[in-house]
DNA sequence: CACCTTCTGGAACGGTCGGTCAAATACTCG
DNA sequence: CGAGTATTTGACCGACCGTTCCAGAAGGTG
């Protein structure tokens, strides 16, 4: 019908995550996007029509980029104390990994950062945050009908509490060093 | 020598806390800042050099006053696990208090926002943090001593693994429920 | 009291913010 | 190949950013 986008979408909303998720969603400016993404002011304001609704589309696709990984181990066949292991151990791995600043999570940044001053991004961070969850909840719940986790124990407090676990890693891993974060890690999983 | 200043700086310091404490350190303005202090331009700046600099007196004023009292609280007569209830249910409470926005702790919003990125507040932060888990290591040593804990414990851990938790409950803090909360607060005490 | 220093309030600074717009361009379809 | 439509480019917008500056006010000191 007409002239096509001479870039991909996708590709952009990647570059746009990259560059949210470093500096946080009020420190990056337009100009830091329009650097990151290589589109010209008007491509990117044509194609996601402003800053806020960019992110919330950022949001959303790391949801379904993070979100999806997390699931896909936490429904693995191995015992749970190791399924959970595994994915604390992804947030212990990110954290470590990047010698140029430890980013976080994106959900946790956005929330540590807008929660309760934006409503879109509280809504979306509840519905991530609500989602691994669920799939912290669905493995344990399997795991105590297997008998791999005690009759007296509650799965819905026990995800609760590995969320939250996962959560102060994401804080404690600006500052803290690996050893650190797998004893936690070690702790947090022995109270299961 | 010459006119004295008519504001307290304490004060003014404090209304600053707030304000950063509210909305970030990238989303606060230097016009929020005068209008929060009621300072004119002039004495903000004259007193207290720049906008990074007034962010870090703030936080060296909110790791006096928060650190304080958690140290206090720590060293009391209580059980250890009572008194570790205590400093996690002060952050429950503060957390689900406010009905208008939940603003977290200012040393980790803090941390999420500008660690890694600004070598001044990462230093800063990492003090507070430090100083917090010093005082749950000093109380959770002394219990096993005292026999409170199991001598094949380590103190250190678990001085790192409450700490963990405390983070993990300011961020879910900002989407969870008092409930919610209370019920991370009793299994994360129950691993002790 | 006059002097000197500091503080005060607000105008003003260059720069950057998020966002808009019109002209040039490149594609599809008839 | 020409008409029509959407994308691209980058100049441009008013507002606001953090910061500076200065004229005048207000004390303490001699």
């Amino acid at each position: 019908m007409a002239r096509p986008k001479q870039f991909d979408p996708e590709h952009a909303l990647d570059a746009a995550m990259d560059a949210f998720w470093r500096k946080g969603y009020a420190a990056t400016s337009a100009q830091d996007l329009v650097d990151s993404t290589g589109l010209g002011r008007g491509s990117l304001y044509n194609t996601f029509v402003s800053k806020h609704r960019l992110f919330e589309e950022v949001l959303r696709r790391y949801e379904e980029q993070w979100t999806t990984r997390q699931e896909a181990i936490l429904e693995g066949p191995e015992a749970v104390r190791e399924r959970i292991r595994a994915v604390m151990m992804t947030v212990v791995d990110e954290e470590t990994a990047a010698q140029d600043g430890r980013r976080g999570c994106l959900a946790v940044n956005a929330a540590v950062e807008l929660a309760g001053l934006d409503a879109d991004v509280t809504r979306l961070v509840r519905r991530i945050f609500g989602r691994v969850e669920e799939a912290l909840y669905g493995a344990l719940a399997r795991a105590r009908r297997d008998g791999e986790i005690d009759a007296d124990k509650d799965p819905r407090a026990l995800a609760q509490f590995v969320l939250n676990a996962m959560y102060g890693l994401r804080v404690l891993g600006k500052t803290a060093d690996r050893h650190t974060l797998t004893g936690i890690v070690d702790t947090t999983l022995a109270a299961l």
